[in-house]
DNA sequence: AGACAATACGCAAACGATTGCAATACGCTT
DNA sequence: AAGCGTATTGCAATCGTTTGCGTATTGTCT
């Protein structure tokens, strides 16, 4: 048997940090018995109340707070939810996108305010399947993801597995998870149909379409085009990751081949904006000369020059419907898809023909 | 005595969730006790090699991973790094600016690589001091604080308690705890003495000089007119706090005024932008009439239009060095300050006169 | 073959909290 | 004063690991 008590309460107290106090510390103090302490300190209505009152005063006056990993492993508990920005090794695209910021604020804001600790992992995207260790190692009771990635699979699979999981992305079919997310479809049918209203008829689609959200919102791109009578020209719909070099290298080529065309519509406002500038450097003007619309409405974007007209996904509203969701999903409910309101924000950068 | 064993395995096996493995499961199926699961996992010389292989294969096809939260316990460890953003109440500004968000991802990096997880932690800014409950529940081994805001002293008070922590912010006088950030009045000097050798005269400082480090880049700015001999107009220094809509409001405020000026110095880039943008609305173009530099470099500066001129902070590297700090002071070293170069981007935001 | 060292393994006590149940103290009735 | 019910308190088991020490088991040497 390590007998560690003693001696080491001593040594501790002649190095630098003092010893932690613990239940056992204030029981002694206050000549009764730990599981007192404990009933006192949460309340229990079996201690009496003069003696919660001293127990309670003692506690606070010597600054004393319980272990929560104590705490956590006898009640089998957990106030911790794992939150995973995937990072994509390939673009090395980590928390650079503004948006996956935001989002993060806003969870933080959502669990504080639920008494919930967030913890903030990052995870190979190549690999979400690892974030099941998050839970199994009893570190976190649930865990949000942001963002699906090109591995819907894993995901599915996870959600097999019963794996408490919520995902902000793309509501897909076959799909085993839960997601929050906008609108996709509808997102890109909104600001192409802007465009085709403004007498915009070449219309450049950037975006990857590898990532499922990407991919929706080219179908709702495709769809206002046809609904409309343009035809899809292969030649305008480019292929472009998240990054902001990305988008500009694709910029530069789309000028460089002679490819007319007359608006943008971009499925970041990271990359909307990368391309507005890149058109500006080849003496192109936004918008005079080609109408570009973003995607996501980030803070920025009402401070950029000119204004970017964006499609909005409510960042503010989204940690709070993740949470919400994580927890139904973690009490057993059935995970409910939530589509959150997704809506054009008008401004600058696209004007009529 | 709960008596829950066998009757809580049958319940859960039974409801949804499965009962989580555990060192017992391993030891019955692998007929040895659970010291030697233990001991096998943890690679101990003490136990048979074969006998090892044979429980880690076990314990590896069944995907069983050890419970964290009482490893932590029996250990007495525990790796987790709480990272604070206080949210100030007055400004509400939270998460919001870019800069804060950056650094954030940074030190996720940082921690990451370090294998340490990143407790992500919501605290007002008036009571800093109430981080302390982030390691007295054992929830964190240390605290980094993004920013001093406006209380220096229960941050010194902190470390006086040889509370492990380090904080982003400004190197203070009388300080008893560790700092990292970059040098904020070479800083405030370098913007300054740009914008004079541009032949700018009459520069405006926008900032909030309550905040420790918005205060060392009005020193810097001082001390820059001081030694070209321009003189300080109090009327040209505008207290704003670091949300946007504040630098608007000041704007239109210095513009409304009348008081001249030909260049503005902004202590974040959030507020450089506002500031840029606001300005337009009044007829007055960036870098035409009114140069404007910034502060922090984040990356929307460079897509910003015009490009803006700016003081960078390394947001990269003050991610690890201030993991690296927070090391230090956690392994009982002294707390070494470390100020990070600090240099000038010069882009389009400003011009000569 | 017996003595002894070295090698594997298991027992049981921690880590710091919670809680069912037993034990004690107290107040009341008869 | 004895008996009984109720309000407080303490004992000890428990959560899932780690680890000091005791105990087989095996191998080596005389």
């Amino acid at each position: 048997m390590p007998k560690r008590n003693s001696l080491d309460a001593d040594n501790r107290g002649a190095s630098a940090d003092v010893r932690r106090l613990q239940m056992a510390d204030i029981a002694r103090l206050a000549n009764v018995s730990v599981a007192t302490v404990s009933r006192s300190l949460s309340g229990s209505a079996l201690v009496k109340p003069e003696t919660a009152a001293r127990v309670q005063d003692l506690a606070r006056s010597l600054n004393y707070s319980i272990n929560i990993g104590a705490q956590n492993l006898r009640l089998g508990q957990n106030r911790t939810v794992a939150v995973v920005v995937p990072f994509d090794r390939q673009t090395r695209q980590h928390l650079t996108d503004p948006f996956f910021q935001s989002i993060l604020a806003s969870l933080a804001d959502a669990l504080t305010d639920r008494g919930y600790d967030m913890l903030v992992s990052r995870v190979d995207a190549e690999q979400l399947d690892a974030v099941s260790h998050l839970r199994q190692t009893g570190r976190a009771i649930g865990t949000i993801i942001i963002g699906q990635w090109r591995h819907h699979d894993q995901l599915n699979e996870l959600g097999l597995n019963r794996f408490p999981l919520v995902v902000w992305g793309a509501q897909l079919t076959q799909q085993l998870y839960c997601t929050v997310g906008g609108n996709n479809v509808r997102g890109g049918t909104l600001a192409t149909r802007h465009l085709i209203s403004q007498g915009h008829q070449r219309i450049a689609f950037f975006g990857d379409t590898a990532m499922p959200e990407a991919e929706l919102r080219f179908r709702g791109y495709c769809e206002a085009l046809e609904s409309a009578g343009v035809a899809l020209d292969p030649e305008l719909c480019i292929a472009t990751d998240f990054t902001a070099p990305s988008a500009r290298q694709s910029t530069l080529e789309l000028c460089q081949k002679g490819i007319a065309f007359d608006a943008v519509f971009a499925v970041s406002d990271l990359m909307a904006m990368t391309v507005i500038n890149t058109l500006l450097e080849k003496n192109i003007r936004v918008p005079d000369d080609v109408s570009v619309v973003g995607y996501d409405d980030i803070e920025m974007a009402q401070y950029f020059q000119p204004p970017l007209t964006t499609i909005r996904q409510p960042i503010d509203v989204a940690g709070r419907a993740l949470v919400d969701a994580l927890f139904t999903v973690i009490e057993g409910g059935r995970p409910q898809n939530v589509l959150l309101p997704t809506l054009l924000m008008e401004r600058k950068s696209s004007r009529v023909r």
